[in-house]
DNA sequence: ATCGTGACGGTTGAT
DNA sequence: TTATCAACCGTCACG
């Protein structure tokens, strides 16, 4: 997509990118504010976000411990694996004459599949209609045999930085201060490596939510997720470590989140008719 | 006034 | 290369 992107402005004035999730810095100030006591209704005002979106990320981030969006597109795992496939060949080789329905009894009977992956009746069909007497490609065996997802993420995540574009470069332009503006204390971003992304954790910190902060997001969510994956929903909220006055940024991130309508020449945000107090 | 939720129109990426 | 599908997104409106 060359083409650049200038996204709509909500009832609140604030500008958003249909179908795209909101700059992580945006999602992390909405934590943030949260976990200082901020009402989710102030918080919709203050950073100009729906509330309905302040809601969803703060239930996910309650329940995750993540502030990063799901992963967008891509296919739900595949159900005929290749070890699938070979016990439905040793089945049909034992029994020629076995329906699809039992193939299917047997791969739950033993434990091949369970209850959530076992492939339909149909599927099963059409595996011995045309796989069955052919093997799997070894590129097909090594797409569900990769035991190793980190290194498969961060392949997965340079070519995804390589090949797209920033998503939110001309349109959520966020850098790093000028020399002239005092650096303002970060929100303190994952790295790009690391796994863990709930707040509050002692990360590698790089001091602005920047060039390469917003690198990172360049790679699509999915990447993202597969990158920086979701912590295990195991701590409630309220028992990440608590953040400091150190760690919460000003209020930049809200201006700078508005201040790029006039980058981009949009009209200023539409009167604050929702916005009173 | 606040907040949870579902419909909606949109994007994305694997197949 | 293109189309399809199913995942996700944020906004909006309703209760």
């Amino acid at each position: 997509m060359e083409q650049p992107t200038f996204g709509e402005v909500n009832q609140l004035g604030g500008v958003f990118v249909n179908g795209r999730p909101l700059p992580n810095a945006i999602r992390l100030r909405i934590v943030e504010l949260a976990q200082l006591g901020v009402r989710p209704c102030d918080i919709s005002r203050q950073l100009r976000v729906s509330h309905g979106c302040v809601s969803k990320i703060l239930a996910r981030y309650n329940e995750t411990g993540s502030i990063l969006p799901g992963a967008i597109g891509g296919s739900k795992p595949r159900v005929t694996t290749p070890n699938v496939v070979k016990h439905i060949k040793a089945y049909k080789d034992r029994d020629p004459g076995i329906f699809a329905w039992e193939i299917r009894d047997k791969l739950l009977s033993d434990g091949v599949c369970d209850k959530y992956n076992v492939p339909s009746v149909s599927s099963i069909s059409r595996i011995l209609r045309n796989k069955i007497g052919g093997n799997s490609s070894p590129t097909h065996q090594q797409q569900y045999e990769n035991k190793n997802p980190s290194a498969a993420a961060a392949a997965a995540a340079a070519a995804a930085a390589a090949a797209s574009p920033p998503i939110y470069n001309q349109f959520y332009p966020y850098s790093c201060p000028p020399p002239s503006v005092p650096t303002m204390a970060a929100p303190q971003m994952p790295p790009q490596s690391h796994g863990i992304t709930h707040l509050g954790t002692k990360q590698p910190v790089s001091n602005c939510v920047t060039p390469c902060y917003m690198r990172a997001w360049a790679a699509s969510s999915h990447s993202m997720n597969d990158i920086l994956g979701f912590r295990q929903p195991t701590q409630p909220m309220g028992e990440h470590t608590p953040m400091t006055h150190e760690n919460i940024s000003t209020n930049m991130i809200g201006q700078n989140y508005n201040m790029q309508y006039y980058n981009v020449n949009m009209k200023p945000p539409v009167p604050a008719m929702y916005l009173q107090n």
